[in-house]
DNA sequence: TTGACGCATGCCGATATAGGAATATGTTAT
DNA sequence: ATAACATATTCCTATATCGGCATGCGTCAA
């Protein structure tokens, strides 16, 4: 079995540092591909490409104005990472007590050797 | 470009599932490999080379004690990803309409500093 | 010492990228 | 109809997976 495909799920789409500008960008509002080529300085195809994905995984809508397609936000994808995420809340904030013990330990033992 | 290495940083090794289920596990304390392994039905290499993985953007530390080798959880690199999933709450919960709304609201503020 | 145990690593195969260039598709304007 | 514009898609290449399976390599026990 291969890695999962980018749009297999927002985990995968959001790894790539490029879509997570993209969705940064578009918390500004809507914007057409053009312009998030430009804000992003990004070749017009790449910026494409990287929506696509974000649209299979249906982390932005496209809504057809004329010869344009203006892409929007829709975070809702972006929750549940969220929610996995913060059950680790509680554990970065003690290994960071943990850390300052063991340091405070360390330097212990070098003043009485 | 190739796709980004999953041991980039923690947002690529977090992508996949069954890493994911790996650092929930280790929320319960330090486990050996086998454990691992045992836990989350899958075989000791895999379980290695997902440590591994998980060992390189430092989300677990090893501690070896004697034959065995035993993952903590260090979840500290989590938090970034948290802060920047964070950053889209608002978004979420709220209709389209809503967020239509806000967007007008942050350009209003644009407009007068 | 000889196994048995715990773990890491090597190799294989199928698959899927990300970016760049060229091109296709579709819409508006002249 | 034709040109200009906005976007999507295709082809390409280099690279890196993930899971299985076999194997290498310390470490502990009899």
């Amino acid at each position: 079995m291969a890695r999962a495909a980018t749009t297999a799920d927002a985990w995968n789409a959001v790894a790539e540092p490029q879509r997570r500008r993209i969705l940064t960008l578009l918390r500004g509002g809507e914007q057409p591909v053009t312009e998030v080529a430009r804000a992003l300085r990004m070749d017009q195809p790449c910026a494409s490409k990287h929506l696509r994905v974000l649209r299979e995984v249906r982390l932005v809508r496209v809504r057809e104005e004329g010869r344009r397609r203006l892409y929007a936000l829709d975070a809702r994808g972006l929750r549940p990472i969220h929610e996995w995420v913060g059950g680790f809340q509680r554990f970065w904030n003690e290994s960071f007590a943990r850390l300052d013990a063991f340091v405070r330990e360390l330097a212990e033992e070098e003043r009485k050797p």
